[in-house]
DNA sequence: TAGTGGTCTAGACCACACG
DNA sequence: GTGTGGTCTAGACCACTAC
């Protein structure tokens, strides 16, 4: 029978239970990879209904402990991070990740023309008479999985010198490459979460915890030269930067 | 009747629904504060279980939409989030916000010494000697809202020079003022979910994405003096960090 | 007391994986 | 075919809110 937290006498069943797997998991009774018992088993085990051991399974999944697979079963998740450096001098995704040994992958899946949305001609500082902005965007993946959906703005001065380089990624030095000094960048790091056609793009749930990493940057010269927002799987991603006392 | 969507013939009816309620929600057609209709009615308009409209409320509640408060009806979320800035010099959680014009409040819940654990006396680099060090906890409220969980831990012989003045709250400035010359702060931001007990403290739902700012200070002179790491709803918090070219 | 969301059940059918 | 998770139903009872 289903055991009661004394210090909690009304948790609810669905709670007890998906505690009670959780305490499992993180205790390492069932390690990360591993199956869990069918949802039939369980219930059979914790004497209840089948909707109650799912509603706990769905629990575990929010809580990013495990997944579930259709035909297959539910298995513990095995997490390992990404980080991230949020360096100066800036450099890119890919650089960053190549620095530490992953090879990743970016593919492009739109470069072009679009007219700028009040939000983007704010962000990239933009006059009245400049309707038209280059967006890009592009998978990053490492290995299979896809990891980050990044999008860039750039205005369309900029845009029209770095097209060609664009088609094969987007790296701040490219920027610099170009005669575009960089010398500050302004971040901003949020979460969200997946909404369906995010969760297509990144392989993850709907609803699931996104890292927002929206970014201006700009040359001394030049006012702002590209803003833009890379979404990342939060289970998945770390960021990190160091601050040094001037 | 459901629509289907035609681009995705097999969407499940949960989820057309809570699409549907999604755009209204983000078209403003419900505004913020605004109540859905009930469960029951819901469950009249889509010609549905109600089981099937909790389950595409759930999405909704998942993807940080709506709240639902039992008795009441489900509600339509009013988000703001508050920035807090990785300047430089260091500032405290309070006085960033203070900056803003916002006033916080942290109330000490725990402060003492404790055996280190290995991951501790790894971060705050100890010597084999060392076994014990100091943790504060603190929870950090805005208005009647608790917004973020804060741990700080510090090496014996910095918390028993500081102990009077971590009652009354923790700041970089304090360390500057005891002659702790602060040089360096290695910080890492990441996501979490939080499981039951940090619910409790962070009032959010189990498995709500919580931001982790995790970080590590250096003086010139002592190595690491203090490290921590602060919990806050994604929901609510947002870093900002600018970074300036040499 | 009426209305709301929260929990739970038993059972049905479907889609997918694997041998 | 068998076992797995995914969707959906109809109905019951409980807990909280408001009047």
């Amino acid at each position: 029978m289903v055991r009661q937290d004394l210090s909690q006498k009304k948790m609810p069943l669905y709670l007890v239970i998906s505690e009670e797997l959780r305490e499992k998991i993180i205790g390492g009774e069932y390690a990360p990879g591993e199956q869990l018992p069918s949802e039939y088993d369980l219930g059979e085990i914790f004497k209840v209904s089948r909707t109650t051991v799912r509603k706990a399974i769905a629990n575990l999944v929010n809580q990013g402990l495990v997944t579930s697979r259709r035909g297959k079963g539910v298995f513990v998740r095995e997490s390992s991070k990404i980080t991230l450096a949020l360096s100066n001098p800036l450099t890119s995704f890919e650089a960053d990740l190549a620095r530490q040994g992953i090879v990743s992958n970016a593919s492009t899946i739109e470069l072009g023309k679009i007219q700028a949305s009040p939000e983007i001609r704010l962000r990239l500082n933009l006059s009245p008479k400049e309707s038209q902005v280059y967006r890009q965007r592009q998978i990053i993946s490492v290995g299979e999985s896809p990891i980050a959906l990044d999008t860039a703005y750039f205005p369309l001065e900029v845009g029209e010198v770095l097209a060609e380089q664009l088609q094969s990624g987007f790296t701040y030095a490219t920027l610099d490459r170009y005669g575009f000094t960089l010398k500050r960048a302004e971040i901003t790091l949020e979460c969200t979460r997946a909404n369906p056609q995010l969760s297509k793009y990144l392989n993850v749930a709907i609803g699931a915890p996104l890292l927002v990493y929206e970014y201006a940057v700009r040359t001394v010269g030049e006012g702002i030269v590209a803003c833009g927002e890379t979404l990342s799987s939060a289970d998945r991603m770390c960021y990190s930067v160091v601050l040094d006392r001037d």
